[in-house]
DNA sequence: CTGAAAGCGCTTACAG
DNA sequence: CTGAAAGCGCTTACAG
C-alpha cells in the first residue's frame, strides 16, 4: 500500500478517477485510523471535533463514499427495504409506492422494487438477505406462502390486511363501502348493484370481501334484500368495469345505482353506460372508491382514501422496527365521501318528491 | 468454529432458524471446501457432477442463500440496477418502470427505485457504489449534473434523450408530432393549437421541444403559419391540461383543433372543453399522445407509443453492457396513429364538403 | 478520544 | 476437479 503521500495534496489522487477511494485512503490523508474515519463519518460520538473536521475534509477531497456491501457485511444492516406489489400502473399502488419511497428516501434507505402479479414471487422470495424489511402491498392467499414471508426474519409490513406479527396500514373497507351505499340509499335507491373484484390471482385482496361486507351491511340496515343478480365480479381495470357494467345493464330489472369497488373500474362502468345510451346520473347512478386523480374529470362520486399516506405510514412503521427495535404497529386510516355528479336520486323518486342531497 | 457435526444430519442445524446458514455450513455438510460450494452453486465449470449434487443437496437442506453483501464485496458485482424517475403515477413512467422491472427480474437483478421530481437527487446521487448501472427516465437539464452521472463509473441508460456514452431508447417525437398534426391538417384544420409542457423543473424532458418541432414542421409543410397565441404551456397532468385549454378557449379566434403533448393532459383539455359547453369533435378536435389506458374510454384520438417496451429495451441495453461488456446502444421505437372519436373535420369544412376519414 | 485487530461471508487467482 | 489462502472494504468490541 502506498500511503502517506500527503505531499501531492489534490494532485495524483483525485485525477485517477478509476478506482473509488477506500476508507483507508481517507484515513491516510487525515492521518488517523480507518476506525476513526468510520466513526467520524457516521456521526458517532467519541471523536474530537478537530479530528472529525480533518476526516470530513479528507473524505470530501477524495470523494469518498463508503462501499455499501462492505458496510452491510460488517454491520449486518442493509439500509434497504423491499416492496412487493402486484401492479405499478394502477392508481392505488402507484400512490402507495410513492408514499413509501418518499419516507424511505428521507431516511436514506433504498427501496428495492418487486412486481409480482400472480404471487409466484412468494415461492422464491428474491429479497432474502437483501433487505432490512419487506412491505407487501398484497399478500398471497396461500397460508404456507405467508408463513414463508414471516420466516424471512425481518420486519414485515402489509397493506390492507392485518396479519399477526406484521405491521399494517389499512382503511376500514367495511365502513367505506357502507358510507357509499348509504349515500345511494339516502338518495332513494333500492335496486343497488355492486361491482366487486374478480378473484383473479393467487394474491389476497382483502378489500374485495370487506367492501362486499359493507355493501350488504348497509342494505340490511335499510331493510333492502340484496339481489344476487346485481352483484358482479370484474377485473381490476377499466375493461373489467366495462364488462361488469355490460352484465348489469342486461339484467331484466336494471339497477338504479351501482357501487363500484374502484374508481378505475367505475370509469369503465361509466363508459359502458354511455355506450348503452343511458344517462348518468339521470337514469343510473354510479359511485366509486379511491378518488383517483381522474375522478374529478369524470365527475365521479366516490369514497376517497389517501393511498400515498397509507404507503408513507407503513414505511414509517417498519422503519421504527428496524431503527428503534419497535414492535409491529398497525393503523387504520380514514375514508371520506366525495359527492360529485354521478349520483342522484333515482328516476322514480324524482317524479314524486325532493330528496336529501 | 464447531464444524464436522455430520452426525445430527437434519437435527440441530435446521431447527435453529436464527442465523442463516453460511457457505461454510454448506461446505461442512457436503464435505468440500467453501470454494467448491461457491463454484457448484453458481454453475461454474470444473465441478464434478457428483460433487455438485452433494453441494446442491446440502444447500437445499440448510436453506442456504448466499449473502448478497458478501458476494458483492468479493466480486465487485451488485446485481442491481438503479432507476431514477420523476414520477411513478404518470402513465408513461409507470409503464416504462414495469418494462424495466420485468427484464431485470428475469435476469435476476434487483431494481432500486429513486423518485426525483425536481432533479435534486443529481447532487447526491445516492446510488453511488450501490448499483451496476443506472437508468434515467429523465435527466437534469444541468450539464454539470449530467457529467456527474457519467462519473458514476457504471453503464448509464437514458430514456427519451440520446447522450454520448449512454445507452438510450426513445421514440421519434418529431415524427410522432408531425403525424398527429398531419392528421388534423388532413381533416381540414388550419387553426391548430398545441399544448406543450411547462418547463417546470430542473429535469430535461426532451419530448417537449421535439414534439413542438414536429408541430411546426407539419404546419410549415402545409403552408400554415403558426399563431403564437395558439401555443400554450401546461403542467404534465390533467389539471395542467385543463388550465391550458381554458387559456386556448379564450383566444378571440378559437382554434378548431388542439394537439396535446400527452393523453393525460388531453383528458384535462376534453374536460375543459365540455365544461365550456363546446362539443368535441363537432366544434373542436383534440388529439393526444401516448395511448394511455384510459384513452379509449375518452374515445381520444392519439399517437400511440409503447412505454413498456421502451423500458424493457433500455433495461436490456444496460444488461448487455454489464453482463457482456457491450458498448452503449441506442434505439428509436415506433409510434402509431390511433384514430378515435375526438378528431373530425372542422365545422366550416363540413358545411362544404366531405373530407377523408 | 483513538487504534490494532478480528471478523463479516463470500470470490478468485493460484497450486496441485 | 479441488482446496488453501488472500482479499474485498468496512464495523465493532476491546484496550489503552
Amino acid at each position: 500500500m502506498s500511503s502517506l503521500n500527503s505531499s501531492g495534496h489534490r494532485g495524483t489522487r483525485t485525477t485517477r478517477s478509476s478506482a473509488p477511494s477506500s476508507i483507508q485512503d481517507v484515513a491516510d490523508l487525515a492521518r488517523v485510523s480507518s476506525a476513526t474515519v468510520s466513526r467520524a463519518l457516521r456521526g458517532l460520538p467519541n471523536v474530537s471535533p478537530a479530528t472529525r473536521q480533518r476526516v470530513l475534509a479528507a473524505a470530501q477531497e477524495l470523494h469518498y463514499i463508503a462501499s455499501p456491501s462492505a458496510s452491510s457485511l460488517a454491520s449486518g444492516r442493509m439500509s434497504t427495504v423491499g416492496v412487493v406489489t402486484p401492479y405499478i400502473s394502477r392508481w392505488f399502488f402507484a400512490e402507495v409506492l410513492s408514499g413509501i419511497e418518499q419516507v424511505l428516501q428521507e431516511a436514506r434507505f433504498d427501496l428495492v422494487l418487486y412486481i409480482d402479479v400472480d404471487g409466484k414471487l412468494f415461492q422464491s422470495l428474491p429479497m432474502k438477505r437483501r433487505v432490512d424489511a419487506v412491505l407487501f402491498l398484497t399478500l398471497p392467499s396461500d397460508t404456507p406462502d405467508v408463513a414463508g414471508v414471516a420466516a424471512l426474519g425481518v420486519p414485515v409490513g402489509s397493506l390492507g390486511v392485518e396479519i399477526a406479527g406484521f405491521s399494517s396500514v389499512s382503511i376500514d373497507d367495511v365502513a367505506g363501502a357502507e358510507m357509499a351505499v348509504n349515500h345511494l340509499i339516502g338518495l332513494g335507491h333500492r335496486r343497488i348493484a355492486m361491482v366487486t373484484l374478480e378473484n383473479d390471482s393467487a394474491l389476497e385482496f382483502a378489500t374485495r370481501s370487506d367492501r362486499a361486507t359493507g355493501f350488504h351491511a348497509a342494505l340490511d340496515r335499510a331493510g333492502i334484500s340484496a339481489d344476487p343478480a346485481l352483484i358482479v365480479k370484474g377485473y381490476s381495470s377499466v375493461e373489467g368495469g366495462e364488462a361488469a357494467a355490460a352484465q348489469l345493464l342486461s339484467v331484466p330489472e336494471r339497477p338504479t345505482a351501482i357501487f363500484v369497488q374502484s374508481d378505475e373500474m367505475a370509469m369503465g362502468v361509466l363508459h359502458m353506460i354511455r355506450r348503452a345510451g343511458l344517462r348518468c346520473p339521470e337514469e343510473i347512478s354510479v359511485i366509486g372508491f379511491d378518488d383517483h386523480e381522474l375522478s374529478s374529470v369524470f365527475d365521479l362520486t366516490t369514497v376517497a382514501q389517501s393511498a400515498f399516506q397509507q404507503g408513507a405510514q407503513l414505511a414509517r412503521f417498519v422503519l421504527d422496527q428496524i431503527l428503534l427495535g419497535a414492535g409491529p404497529q398497525r393503523k387504520q386510516m380514514g375514508t371520506r365521501l366525495v359527492i360529485r355528479g354521478t349520483t342522484a336520486p333515482p328516476a322514480e323518486a324524482r317524479a314524486f318528491a325532493y330528496s336529501e342531497t
